[in-house]
DNA sequence: TACTATTTGTGAATCATTTCACAAACAGTC
DNA sequence: GACTGTTTGTGAAATGATTCACAAATAGTA
């Protein structure tokens, strides 16, 4: 299939949250303008977006909500549930294992790895720290499909690594560090700082 | 100014902080093509990112590290501190607080405001919970120049409406929610259950 | 000074994404 | 069934971003 852009593929994340308040309110169909309306975007965005992936529409119509969410569902991979390991017991970690956007989501953080020892053995909610050294005997008996990376900067190199040498395909990093890695291997970064600091640039103009 | 694109600034951040990496390992000259390489980009987009605000290389040497540092901490409008308040003293919000990443680029996130009487009142580091009915009246006195909103997604909007009444310009949104926003105003978005689901998406070929 | 080896800065070319515009399809009504 | 008012799906056009390719500039050397 066609390569799918990833301004693309994060806006089907857009549709499907918007698909998903829709049903919540009660709502049966919408339009390409409605989803369009409140995603911030075009009408013909939302509909060239789909369109790579089929035709989910009736013209004149709209879209079935029940239907479409079911699609983009699949379409996202999102019909299964990820076991995911985070890699860092810091206070980054900390919030995310307490996030419930994330097994609302179906994606299940089931370990948790640190490798300083005063944190290794204390529970985290109902996931026990474990040392980082655990990592590859865990994950034979265990597997996971996505690893979050919330050590500091400069262990982060040697921690993708590894995942990698596991053959670990995603990885979400919340270091603020670009990471080396395979072509075959996705890696998602999360950098707050960047984020402040395209606010910044952003002000410059201001007072 | 031409309009410079988001992207261009984000890799901007980028050869910040390789520069800075740089600097402290006592390089004093470097080349669009080893910002490239560290950067995980092309020299040619190096050279033409830098390109839109002026030209700060030597032919045939590079650029001299402090310098262009200084040039683009200046571009950035890193050159100056920021005020930063932070809205919703959840999970997100405690793990921001204690961050060391802001504070240690510029961006000081001096008050911190909730809605849940019980958070009211207690200290989070050098920094006291306070009631976000407090907000107009706090911002009077001591102004901000960025906001962050942590707060559940539902009152998210409510959120930012205040803020914008206030006459704040640049806002960090955590809550995973589209926000509406005058054109003036910049809302850069955090949503870290986007960012897992294009990794799903991503794993889709996998096993 | 002349020559060499580099590396920048930048128009032009390529590639990617977004927007336009309109035929095709559908439900509702008379 | 014919007509009307919608809204999709999609090539084609426009816009935007990246890459190419090369002249211009520089330091070093002799």
């Amino acid at each position: 299939m066609r390569k799918i852009s990833e301004s693309t593929v994060r806006r089907l994340c857009g549709y499907l949250r918007l698909l998903e308040e829709f049903q919540r309110a009660g709502k049966t169909t919408v339009s390409s303008d409605e989803l369009a309306l409140r995603g911030h975007t075009t009408p013909a965005q939302v509909r060239k977006d789909l369109s790579f992936f089929g035709s989910f529409g009736k013209r004149g119509l709209g879209y079935d909500v029940c239907d479409l969410t079911e699609r983009l569902r699949d379409i996202m991979g999102l019909d299964k549930n990820y076991r995911v390991a985070l890699i860092g017991a810091g206070k980054i970690g900390s919030a995310l294992v307490q996030y419930r956007g994330f097994s609302d989501r179906g994606f299940d953080i089931v370990s948790v790895y640190d490798n300083d020892e005063t944190k290794v053995g204390t529970s985290w909610g109902d996931v026990a720290v474990r040392h980082v050294s655990a990592l590859e005997s865990d994950l034979a008996v265990a597997p996971i499909q996505i690893a979050i990376i919330a050590t500091p900067a400069s262990e982060a190199q040697a921690t993708l690594d590894r995942l990698v040498q596991l053959g670990i395909k995603a990885v979400l990093n919340f270091a603020p560090t670009q990471l080396d890695h395979p072509a075959d291997v996705t890696v998602q970064n999360v950098n707050m700082a960047v984020e402040l600091e395209t606010l910044s640039y952003a002000l410059r103009s201001c007072g």
